[in-house]
RNA sequence: AGUGCCGUAGGCAAAUUGGUUCAAGCCGCUAGACUUUCAAUCUGGUGAUUUGCGGGUUCGAGUCCCGUCGGCACUACCA
């Protein structure tokens, strides 16, 4: 039988780094195995969910790159599935229906705290009488369903990232809520792992690839499996993803969701290929490649049980690194909307050439993408403003008439870098002073601060705007 | 409270799955080179007095067992 996974987020938040994490275990499972990746949208929760992030799920999953074969499906639209399953449990007599109201069960659950016990339903239900039931109703208490855990039941699986793993039925907090109160003979709604179940086995999953958080639905999933004559599939619980205190991953942290990441200016391979690195390593240790690369050498024996410490540094690693070594062409294109948000003045086709220049300017040195709008401030501003330390260079001795002498020599056929560096030869002769006289000053004339990218580069790209000229004569006159 | 999992340098993490006296590699940090500067890049350095701690099994343990401490997760009419 062909491998089939599935990505089940529920729309109740953006696409989370955990589930966007989990999606490429998916993904690298599915694509490893030659198998079909299935997107199903867990929104039984019809309050919590909310379209919006669907859409933000989806579009982050698309971002990444992590294409599905088949969906997305919703379980907001497969009820019918779910009322069925729910049926046939209470048929086999495998499940039935409790009335305890929410306080009585909340008091249970205080009583058994204040006795230092572990909170669990004490299956007070389970063998009601007709009668029983029939008084309740008159009582005007509404049932959920409730699915049989026998205590001395002992569940196992063989785990492809845990090994053997086992579970007793005492464990698993009592008899478990399949669907949500509704008056007979309705069945109410689904619940999670009943609805989990009945799409895994409707849609063929072979393979759950979950959070390690899961482990405990998973004994109580095994059971639904059993309790409905099916096979469960095979299971894989991937470590969670911690903070740098070593707590789950929460909002506190900087960001969660994919998209808050990619607003920072994280590029879609430097995530990916992050959070493939977050609790798996590749067999040969090289750990820059792309997900379609990974799939050749992904396998969950690889994958490790313990949690992942989120290493912002790493990301940020590995987000210059791809930046470093992305395409000018294809760096401009990311380049041009910030730029435009910033309100710099361009023509995005007109100047392509220029921004070229620009963006080969100063792509060594970004970290992230946004890093590019500070960096190229000076350059498309049509006036410089020089900042104390430039005032300051500006204002030494000499230094004025070394930049008259520059701009004595700039022609229009000021093109090329050895044309720039003849000039500089050319007035450090004349004025007798040492190169680096000269570059501090054109730089502090030219761009108004004493640091930033390559001068020479940002030279040209202040000419062919015909900007340098204007500058020195400014920059000049600060000196006077 | 119970159950489960985890514990290798500041962070991620490797170790033919018990086998030799080098416990990889990457990030970080750091020095130097290059450069007008910052960054990038290149080269070198820094890191575990040894694998949380204490026992045990074994000819041999980071790898197995027991205990202990610590961390995390789960125990919903959420998913």
């Amino acid at each position: 039988m062909s491998v089939r996974v599935r990505l089940a987020p529920s729309p109740t938040g953006n696409l989370h780094i955990g589930t966007a994490r989990t999606a490429v275990f998916n993904w690298l499972f599915a694509r490893n195995q030659g198998g079909t990746f299935v997107l199903r949208i867990e929104d039984t929760d019809r309050d919590r969910s909310k379209a919006e992030f669907t859409n933000n799920i989806l579009d982050g999953l698309t971002w990444l790159g992590l294409d599905w074969d088949e969906g997305p499906f919703f379980q907001s639209q497969r009820f019918d599935l779910y009322d069925r399953t729910v049926q046939t449990l209470l048929d086999k007599g495998l499940a039935y229906r409790c009335y305890c109201t929410p306080e009585e069960l909340s008091a249970l659950r205080e009583s058994q705290k204040a006795a230092k016990q572990a909170p669990r339903y004490d299956n007070r239900h389970r063998n009601l009488t007709p009668q029983q039931e029939a008084d309740f109703e008159t009582e005007g208490r509404v049932p959920v369903i409730r699915f049989k855990i026998d205590d001395d039941r002992e569940i196992t699986w063989d785990d492809m990232v845990r090994g053997p793993v086992k579970w007793k039925g005492s464990d698993l907090g009592g008899d478990m809520v399949i669907a949500r109160a509704a008056k007979r003979p309705d069945v109410g709604q689904p619940l999670y792992n009943l609805a989990v179940v009945a799409d895994d086995i409707d849609m063929d999953i072979t393979h759950v690839i979950r959070g390690e958080d899961h482990i405990a639905n998973t004994a109580k999933q095994i059971l639904l499996y059993e309790a409905l004559g099916k096979t469960p599939p095979q299971f894989a619980h991937a470590p969670l993803i911690l903070n740098q205190k070593g707590a789950k991953l929460s909002k506190r942290d900087g960001a969660t969701s994919v998209s808050e990441f990619r607003e920072m200016g994280y590029t879609a391979a430097a995530l990916a290929n992050y959070m493939a690195l977050l609790g798996w390593s590749p067999p040969d240790g090289e750990e820059r490649f792309t997900l379609s690369d990974a799939t050749a050498k992904f396998s969950f024996d690889r994958v490790n049980k313990a949690g992942a410490k989120f290493d912002w540094d790493k990301l940020n690693w590995l987000n210059s690194q791809i930046l470093h070594e992305m395409p000018i062409d294809a760096l401009l294109d990311r380049l041009i909307p910030l730029w435009q948000t910033a309100g710099y003045e361009f023509d995005p086709e007109g100047d392509r050439p220029w921004l070229e220049r620009i963006t080969a300017t100063i792509a060594p040195s970004l970290t992230l993408l946004p890093d590019a709008v500070d960096m190229t401030r000076s350059l498309f501003a049509i006036d410089v403003e020089f900042d104390d330390k430039a005032t300051k260079q500006l204002q030494g001795e000499g230094v004025s008439e070394v930049l008259e002498a520059v701009a004595a020599n700039i022609d229009n056929s000021l093109n090329s870098e050895d044309e720039a560096q003849a000039i500089i030869k050319a007035v450090m002769k004349e004025k007798d002073v040492k190169k680096g006289v000269v570059m501090k000053s054109l730089r502090a004339g030219l761009t108004g601060s004493l640091q930033g990218p390559d001068l020479v580069q940002s030279w040209l790209v202040l000419h062919q705007r015909g900007l340098d000229k204007k500058r020195l004569e400014k920059a000049i006159a600060m000196g006077e």
